[in-house]
DNA sequence: CATATAGTTCAATTTTTCTTGAACTTTGGC
DNA sequence: GCCAAAGTTCAAGAAAAATTGAACTATATG
Protein backbone atom coordinates (compact mmCIF):
# COMPACT_ATOMS: atom_id res chain seq x y z
CA UNK A 1 0.00 0.00 0.00
CA UNK A 2 2.54 2.43 0.75
CA UNK A 3 4.14 1.39 -1.58
CA UNK A 4 1.75 2.00 -4.03
CA UNK A 5 1.49 5.82 -2.93
CA UNK A 6 5.18 5.85 -3.52
CA UNK A 7 5.12 5.27 -6.82
CA UNK A 8 2.32 6.99 -8.05
CA UNK A 9 3.90 10.49 -6.36
CA UNK A 10 7.38 9.80 -7.13
CA UNK A 11 7.79 7.11 -9.90
CA UNK A 12 6.77 8.37 -13.75
CA UNK A 13 7.88 4.81 -14.95
CA UNK A 14 4.98 3.55 -12.43
CA UNK A 15 2.73 4.16 -15.29
CA UNK A 16 4.41 0.98 -17.42
CA UNK A 17 3.47 -1.16 -14.51
CA UNK A 18 6.91 -2.25 -13.30
CA UNK A 19 6.38 -3.90 -10.00
CA UNK A 20 8.73 -4.03 -6.69
CA UNK A 21 12.03 -4.95 -7.68
CA UNK A 22 14.55 -2.40 -9.46
CA UNK A 23 12.67 0.13 -10.61
CA UNK A 24 13.64 1.67 -13.77
CA UNK A 25 13.70 5.68 -13.66
CA UNK A 26 13.69 7.43 -16.92
CA UNK A 27 17.25 9.06 -18.42
CA UNK A 28 18.00 12.41 -18.04
CA UNK A 29 16.29 14.42 -21.50
CA UNK A 30 18.56 16.51 -23.13
CA UNK A 31 16.78 19.80 -21.40
CA UNK A 32 17.38 18.25 -17.94
CA UNK A 33 21.38 17.43 -19.07
CA UNK A 34 21.89 20.75 -20.70
CA UNK A 35 20.23 22.64 -17.16
CA UNK A 36 22.06 20.07 -15.21
CA UNK A 37 25.29 21.36 -17.43
CA UNK A 38 24.67 25.01 -16.55
CA UNK A 39 24.65 24.27 -12.74
CA UNK A 40 27.78 22.53 -12.99
CA UNK A 41 29.83 24.56 -14.49
CA UNK A 42 28.25 27.27 -12.11
CA UNK A 43 29.32 25.19 -9.29
CA UNK A 44 32.78 24.95 -10.54
CA UNK A 45 33.21 28.85 -10.87
CA UNK A 46 31.79 28.85 -7.55
CA UNK A 47 34.66 26.77 -6.02
CA UNK A 48 32.02 23.48 -5.17
CA UNK A 49 32.06 20.05 -6.04
CA UNK A 50 31.00 19.07 -9.58
CA UNK A 51 28.46 16.60 -7.89
CA UNK A 52 26.69 19.89 -5.82
CA UNK A 53 25.77 21.25 -9.43
CA UNK A 54 24.61 18.38 -10.64
CA UNK A 55 21.97 17.58 -7.65
CA UNK A 56 20.59 21.03 -7.86
CA UNK A 57 20.06 20.89 -11.37
CA UNK A 58 18.49 17.66 -10.90
CA UNK A 59 15.83 19.39 -8.76
CA UNK A 60 15.71 22.74 -10.81
CA UNK A 61 14.09 20.55 -13.15
CA UNK A 62 12.05 18.29 -11.35
CA UNK A 63 8.25 18.67 -11.11
CA UNK A 64 7.77 16.96 -8.14
CA UNK A 65 9.73 16.27 -4.72
CA UNK A 66 12.52 13.60 -5.55
CA UNK A 67 14.06 10.78 -2.83
CA UNK A 68 17.38 10.45 -2.42
CA UNK A 69 17.34 7.38 -4.47
CA UNK A 70 16.30 8.92 -7.35
CA UNK A 71 18.34 11.28 -7.21
CA UNK A 72 21.41 8.98 -6.89
CA UNK A 73 20.14 6.83 -9.49
CA UNK A 74 18.97 9.23 -12.19
CA UNK A 75 22.83 10.97 -11.66
CA UNK A 76 24.67 7.73 -11.64
CA UNK A 77 26.37 9.12 -8.97
CA UNK A 78 27.25 7.32 -5.53
CA UNK A 79 25.06 7.21 -1.88
CA UNK A 80 28.15 8.92 -0.54
CA UNK A 81 28.15 12.00 -3.18
CA UNK A 82 24.26 12.46 -2.76
CA UNK A 83 24.72 12.46 0.88
CA UNK A 84 27.41 15.37 1.30
CA UNK A 85 25.83 17.04 -2.09
CA UNK A 86 22.11 16.94 -0.09
CA UNK A 87 23.55 18.42 2.93
CA UNK A 88 25.76 21.13 1.60
CA UNK A 89 22.64 22.15 -0.14
CA UNK A 90 20.56 22.26 2.89
CA UNK A 91 23.22 23.71 4.39
CA UNK A 92 22.92 26.86 2.46
CA UNK A 93 19.32 26.60 1.80
CA UNK A 94 19.28 25.41 -1.93
CA UNK A 95 17.47 22.78 -1.11
CA UNK A 96 14.77 21.91 1.58
CA UNK A 97 13.01 18.55 2.24
CA UNK A 98 8.92 17.31 2.08
CA UNK A 99 7.13 16.08 3.86
CA UNK A 100 5.07 13.05 1.51
CA UNK A 101 2.56 11.22 3.37
CA UNK A 102 2.97 8.03 3.80
CA UNK A 103 6.67 7.53 2.42
CA UNK A 104 9.68 7.35 5.23
CA UNK A 105 12.02 8.55 2.78
CA UNK A 106 13.12 12.55 2.74
CA UNK A 107 11.82 14.28 -0.31
CA UNK A 108 13.86 16.99 -1.92
CA UNK A 109 12.93 20.36 -3.96
CA UNK A 110 15.19 22.98 -5.15
CA UNK A 111 14.52 26.21 -3.59
CA UNK A 112 13.56 28.26 -6.78
CA UNK A 113 13.74 32.32 -5.04
CA UNK A 114 17.58 33.45 -6.58
CA UNK A 115 17.41 35.98 -3.26
CA UNK A 116 17.39 32.84 -0.76
CA UNK A 117 20.12 30.66 -3.06
CA UNK A 118 22.08 33.45 -3.08
CA UNK A 119 21.78 34.62 0.63
CA UNK A 120 22.34 31.16 1.73
CA UNK A 121 25.38 30.83 -0.22
CA UNK A 122 27.00 34.25 0.60
CA UNK A 123 26.07 33.30 4.57
CA UNK A 124 27.89 30.08 4.78
CA UNK A 125 30.62 30.79 2.59
CA UNK A 126 31.60 33.96 2.18
CA UNK A 127 30.85 35.44 5.43
CA UNK A 128 32.87 32.76 7.59
CA UNK A 129 35.97 34.22 5.04
CA UNK A 130 35.73 37.56 5.62
CA UNK A 131 35.24 37.08 9.57
CA UNK A 132 38.33 34.69 9.58
CA UNK A 133 40.40 37.58 7.56
CA UNK A 134 39.24 40.00 10.16
CA UNK A 135 40.64 37.95 12.75
CA UNK A 136 43.99 37.65 11.13
CA UNK A 137 43.80 41.10 10.49
CA UNK A 138 43.17 42.28 14.12
CA UNK A 139 46.45 39.83 15.01
CA UNK A 140 48.23 41.34 11.95
CA UNK A 141 47.93 44.67 13.26
CA UNK A 142 50.02 43.43 17.17
CA UNK A 143 52.39 41.90 15.12
CA UNK A 144 53.41 45.66 12.72
CA UNK A 145 55.08 47.16 15.68
CA UNK A 146 58.08 44.61 15.56
CA UNK A 147 58.73 45.92 12.02
CA UNK A 148 62.36 47.96 10.89
CA UNK A 149 60.96 51.16 11.51
CA UNK A 150 61.46 52.76 8.28
CA UNK A 151 59.25 50.17 6.53
CA UNK A 152 56.19 50.44 8.90
CA UNK A 153 54.76 53.68 8.68
CA UNK A 154 54.11 52.44 4.53
CA UNK A 155 53.18 48.58 5.71
CA UNK A 156 50.66 49.86 8.37
CA UNK A 157 48.98 51.99 5.53
CA UNK A 158 48.82 48.72 3.78
CA UNK A 159 47.56 46.28 5.97
CA UNK A 160 44.99 49.24 7.22
CA UNK A 161 44.01 49.15 3.65
CA UNK A 162 43.10 45.42 4.11
CA UNK A 163 41.20 46.21 6.99
CA UNK A 164 39.30 48.61 4.69
CA UNK A 165 38.12 46.14 1.70
CA UNK A 166 37.55 43.77 4.43
CA UNK A 167 35.13 45.92 5.63
CA UNK A 168 33.87 47.09 2.57
CA UNK A 169 33.37 43.40 1.26
CA UNK A 170 31.02 42.82 4.36
CA UNK A 171 29.03 45.63 3.83
CA UNK A 172 28.31 44.99 0.22
CA UNK A 173 26.97 41.92 1.01
CA UNK A 174 23.54 43.16 2.31
CA UNK A 175 23.67 45.34 -0.67
CA UNK A 176 23.95 42.55 -3.11
CA UNK A 177 21.02 40.86 -1.84
CA UNK A 178 18.92 44.07 -1.94
CA UNK A 179 19.77 44.74 -5.35
CA UNK A 180 18.49 41.29 -6.47
CA UNK A 181 15.41 41.78 -4.68
CA UNK A 182 14.72 44.52 -6.77
CA UNK B 1 77.58 49.75 -14.45
CA UNK B 2 73.74 48.69 -14.93
CA UNK B 3 74.65 45.74 -12.22
CA UNK B 4 75.19 48.88 -10.08
CA UNK B 5 71.64 50.45 -10.98
CA UNK B 6 69.94 47.85 -10.10
CA UNK B 7 71.62 46.70 -7.12
CA UNK B 8 70.67 49.71 -5.65
CA UNK B 9 67.04 49.76 -6.84
CA UNK B 10 66.37 46.73 -6.14
CA UNK B 11 68.25 44.83 -3.47
CA UNK B 12 68.32 45.53 0.47
CA UNK B 13 70.95 43.19 0.31
CA UNK B 14 73.21 45.40 -1.55
CA UNK B 15 73.42 47.32 1.52
CA UNK B 16 76.00 44.73 2.83
CA UNK B 17 77.76 44.71 -0.32
CA UNK B 18 77.83 41.56 -1.65
CA UNK B 19 79.08 41.13 -4.72
CA UNK B 20 77.35 39.84 -8.21
CA UNK B 21 77.54 35.81 -7.47
CA UNK B 22 74.15 34.53 -6.03
CA UNK B 23 72.68 37.32 -4.53
CA UNK B 24 71.38 36.38 -0.88
CA UNK B 25 67.74 38.09 -0.09
CA UNK B 26 66.03 38.53 3.03
CA UNK B 27 63.38 35.54 4.14
CA UNK B 28 60.23 36.87 4.26
CA UNK B 29 59.26 38.91 7.99
CA UNK B 30 56.43 37.73 9.87
CA UNK B 31 54.25 39.94 8.54
CA UNK B 32 54.60 39.60 5.13
CA UNK B 33 54.26 35.43 6.40
CA UNK B 34 50.65 36.54 7.44
CA UNK B 35 49.93 39.51 4.95
CA UNK B 36 50.93 36.52 1.93
CA UNK B 37 49.05 33.73 4.25
CA UNK B 38 45.49 35.76 3.88
CA UNK B 39 46.06 36.45 0.41
CA UNK B 40 46.32 32.84 0.03
CA UNK B 41 43.22 31.88 1.94
CA UNK B 42 41.01 34.56 -0.28
CA UNK B 43 42.86 33.48 -3.77
CA UNK B 44 41.26 29.60 -2.84
CA UNK B 45 37.63 31.40 -2.15
CA UNK B 46 38.08 32.89 -5.50
CA UNK B 47 39.39 29.32 -7.09
CA UNK B 48 42.40 30.50 -8.00
CA UNK B 49 46.06 29.15 -7.46
CA UNK B 50 47.87 29.35 -4.09
CA UNK B 51 50.90 30.53 -5.92
CA UNK B 52 49.06 33.75 -7.58
CA UNK B 53 48.00 34.16 -3.44
CA UNK B 54 51.56 34.07 -2.85
CA UNK B 55 52.81 36.61 -5.61
CA UNK B 56 50.07 39.31 -5.21
CA UNK B 57 50.60 39.02 -0.87
CA UNK B 58 54.26 39.62 -1.69
CA UNK B 59 53.71 42.64 -4.37
CA UNK B 60 51.35 43.98 -1.74
CA UNK B 61 53.78 44.08 0.87
CA UNK B 62 57.00 45.33 -1.23
CA UNK B 63 57.96 49.07 -0.93
CA UNK B 64 59.38 48.88 -4.55
CA UNK B 65 58.98 47.40 -7.42
CA UNK B 66 60.31 43.85 -7.66
CA UNK B 67 61.68 41.61 -10.24
CA UNK B 68 61.21 38.23 -11.44
CA UNK B 69 63.71 36.95 -9.46
CA UNK B 70 63.25 38.13 -6.50
CA UNK B 71 59.72 37.21 -6.83
CA UNK B 72 60.35 33.54 -7.73
CA UNK B 73 63.83 33.71 -4.77
CA UNK B 74 62.05 35.22 -1.65
CA UNK B 75 58.65 32.91 -2.56
CA UNK B 76 60.60 30.09 -3.26
CA UNK B 77 58.39 28.97 -6.01
CA UNK B 78 59.67 27.57 -9.36
CA UNK B 79 59.97 29.66 -12.69
CA UNK B 80 56.99 28.04 -14.09
CA UNK B 81 54.51 29.47 -11.40
CA UNK B 82 56.10 32.67 -11.08
CA UNK B 83 55.90 33.42 -15.36
CA UNK B 84 52.09 31.89 -15.04
CA UNK B 85 50.93 33.62 -11.77
CA UNK B 86 52.33 36.82 -12.81
CA UNK B 87 50.67 36.29 -16.07
CA UNK B 88 47.09 36.03 -14.64
CA UNK B 89 47.66 38.46 -12.17
CA UNK B 90 48.62 41.05 -14.69
CA UNK B 91 45.38 39.91 -16.91
CA UNK B 92 43.26 40.55 -14.29
CA UNK B 93 45.04 44.07 -13.86
CA UNK B 94 46.16 43.10 -10.56
CA UNK B 95 49.75 43.46 -11.12
CA UNK B 96 51.56 46.41 -13.27
CA UNK B 97 54.41 45.90 -14.99
CA UNK B 98 57.41 49.24 -14.22
CA UNK B 99 60.23 50.05 -16.17
CA UNK B 100 63.13 50.60 -14.49
CA UNK B 101 66.29 52.53 -16.31
CA UNK B 102 69.02 50.58 -16.83
CA UNK B 103 67.44 47.11 -16.07
CA UNK B 104 66.51 44.94 -18.48
CA UNK B 105 64.43 43.12 -16.49
CA UNK B 106 60.40 43.40 -15.85
CA UNK B 107 59.59 44.47 -12.59
CA UNK B 108 55.75 44.18 -10.93
CA UNK B 109 54.12 46.23 -8.39
CA UNK B 110 50.70 45.38 -6.84
CA UNK B 111 47.85 47.69 -7.92
CA UNK B 112 46.43 48.93 -4.46
CA UNK B 113 42.93 50.19 -5.36
CA UNK B 114 40.55 47.52 -4.48
CA UNK B 115 38.29 49.38 -7.49
CA UNK B 116 40.60 47.87 -9.75
CA UNK B 117 41.35 44.43 -9.14
CA UNK B 118 37.47 43.62 -8.33
CA UNK B 119 37.02 45.26 -12.11
CA UNK B 120 39.67 42.75 -13.45
CA UNK B 121 38.32 40.04 -12.12
CA UNK B 122 34.90 40.63 -12.43
CA UNK B 123 36.29 41.13 -16.14
CA UNK B 124 38.60 38.29 -16.82
CA UNK B 125 36.94 35.80 -14.23
CA UNK B 126 33.10 36.47 -13.42
CA UNK B 127 31.61 37.99 -16.72
CA UNK B 128 32.77 34.98 -19.39
CA UNK B 129 31.16 32.07 -17.09
CA UNK B 130 27.74 34.65 -17.38
CA UNK B 131 28.08 35.60 -21.04
CA UNK B 132 28.67 31.81 -21.84
CA UNK B 133 25.85 31.23 -19.34
CA UNK B 134 23.96 33.45 -21.42
CA UNK B 135 24.87 31.59 -24.62
CA UNK B 136 23.75 28.26 -23.12
CA UNK B 137 20.73 29.37 -21.73
CA UNK B 138 19.72 30.57 -25.88
CA UNK B 139 20.20 27.30 -27.11
CA UNK B 140 18.29 25.71 -24.20
CA UNK B 141 15.41 28.09 -25.60
CA UNK B 142 15.82 25.99 -29.15
CA UNK B 143 15.50 22.30 -27.31
CA UNK B 144 12.58 23.26 -24.97
CA UNK B 145 9.84 22.26 -27.86
CA UNK B 146 10.91 18.75 -27.88
CA UNK B 147 9.89 18.14 -24.02
CA UNK B 148 6.17 16.26 -23.07
CA UNK B 149 3.81 18.83 -23.39
CA UNK B 150 2.54 18.55 -19.76
CA UNK B 151 5.90 19.34 -18.44
CA UNK B 152 7.08 21.92 -21.08
CA UNK B 153 5.56 24.95 -19.81
CA UNK B 154 6.37 24.75 -16.08
CA UNK B 155 10.35 23.52 -17.49
CA UNK B 156 9.73 26.30 -19.78
CA UNK B 157 9.10 28.81 -16.93
CA UNK B 158 12.02 27.48 -14.91
CA UNK B 159 14.20 27.78 -17.92
CA UNK B 160 13.07 31.65 -18.13
CA UNK B 161 13.71 31.80 -14.01
CA UNK B 162 17.70 30.92 -15.24
CA UNK B 163 17.48 33.45 -17.92
CA UNK B 164 16.63 36.17 -15.44
CA UNK B 165 19.02 35.04 -12.96
CA UNK B 166 22.00 35.26 -15.71
CA UNK B 167 20.41 39.00 -16.43
CA UNK B 168 20.69 40.07 -13.11
CA UNK B 169 23.63 39.03 -11.99
CA UNK B 170 25.43 40.74 -15.71
CA UNK B 171 23.49 43.67 -14.03
CA UNK B 172 25.23 43.40 -10.28
CA UNK B 173 28.56 43.68 -11.65
CA UNK B 174 28.65 47.33 -12.60
CA UNK B 175 26.76 48.18 -9.57
CA UNK B 176 29.06 46.28 -7.28
CA UNK B 177 32.35 48.36 -8.67
CA UNK B 178 30.02 51.40 -7.99
CA UNK B 179 29.28 50.16 -4.27
CA UNK B 180 33.40 49.82 -4.02
CA UNK B 181 33.74 53.46 -5.37
CA UNK B 182 31.78 54.74 -3.12
C1' DC C 1 11.78 -6.46 19.90
C1' DA C 2 13.54 -7.75 15.45
C1' DT C 3 14.16 -6.48 10.96
C1' DA C 4 14.66 -4.00 6.93
C1' DT C 5 15.15 0.41 5.01
C1' DA C 6 17.07 5.20 4.90
C1' DG C 7 20.76 7.80 5.23
C1' DT C 8 25.65 9.01 7.13
C1' DT C 9 30.55 8.54 7.58
C1' DC C 10 35.10 8.01 6.25
C1' DA C 11 39.30 5.53 4.42
C1' DA C 12 40.81 4.24 -0.03
C1' DT C 13 40.83 5.45 -4.76
C1' DT C 14 40.19 8.24 -8.68
C1' DT C 15 40.19 12.58 -10.82
C1' DT C 16 41.47 17.14 -11.21
C1' DT C 17 44.43 20.86 -10.51
C1' DC C 18 48.82 22.95 -9.39
C1' DT C 19 53.71 22.97 -9.50
C1' DT C 20 58.10 21.93 -11.24
C1' DG C 21 62.03 22.23 -14.26
C1' DA C 22 64.19 21.48 -18.62
C1' DA C 23 63.91 22.94 -23.28
C1' DC C 24 62.59 26.68 -25.92
C1' DT C 25 61.85 31.63 -27.64
C1' DT C 26 62.69 36.44 -27.38
C1' DT C 27 65.32 40.44 -26.73
C1' DG C 28 68.82 43.80 -25.38
C1' DG C 29 73.70 44.87 -25.54
C1' DC C 30 78.05 44.57 -27.47
C1' DG D 1 75.06 38.98 -35.96
C1' DC D 2 76.14 36.60 -31.71
C1' DC D 3 75.75 35.78 -26.99
C1' DA D 4 73.82 35.81 -22.61
C1' DA D 5 70.17 36.93 -19.73
C1' DA D 6 64.96 37.13 -19.22
C1' DG D 7 60.94 34.98 -19.56
C1' DT D 8 57.57 31.41 -21.56
C1' DT D 9 55.85 26.88 -22.43
C1' DC D 10 54.45 22.42 -21.49
C1' DA D 11 55.01 17.45 -20.28
C1' DA D 12 55.73 14.89 -16.19
C1' DG D 13 55.27 14.60 -11.28
C1' DA D 14 53.22 16.12 -6.87
C1' DA D 15 49.49 17.75 -4.29
C1' DA D 16 44.75 18.61 -3.44
C1' DA D 17 39.98 17.66 -3.98
C1' DA D 18 36.09 14.84 -5.17
C1' DT D 19 34.05 10.38 -5.47
C1' DT D 20 33.21 5.82 -4.23
C1' DG D 21 31.48 2.05 -1.52
C1' DA D 22 31.53 -0.74 2.48
C1' DA D 23 30.63 -0.48 7.27
C1' DC D 24 27.99 1.93 10.31
C1' DT D 25 23.92 4.43 12.84
C1' DA D 26 19.28 5.55 13.27
C1' DT D 27 14.48 4.71 12.84
C1' DA D 28 9.95 3.33 11.00
C1' DT D 29 7.09 -0.75 10.77
C1' DG D 30 5.24 -5.01 11.64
Amino acid sequence: MSLNIQKEVDSPSSLAGIPSGIERLPPLTPVEQEVIHIFVQTAQVLGLPKSVGEIYGLLFCAMEPLNFDEIMRRLKISKGSTSQGLRFLRNIQAVKTIYVAGDRRDHFVAELQLRNLSAGFLRERILPHLENGQERLANLHELLPQNPSENCKILEERVGYLSTWNKKARGLLPWVLKFIDS
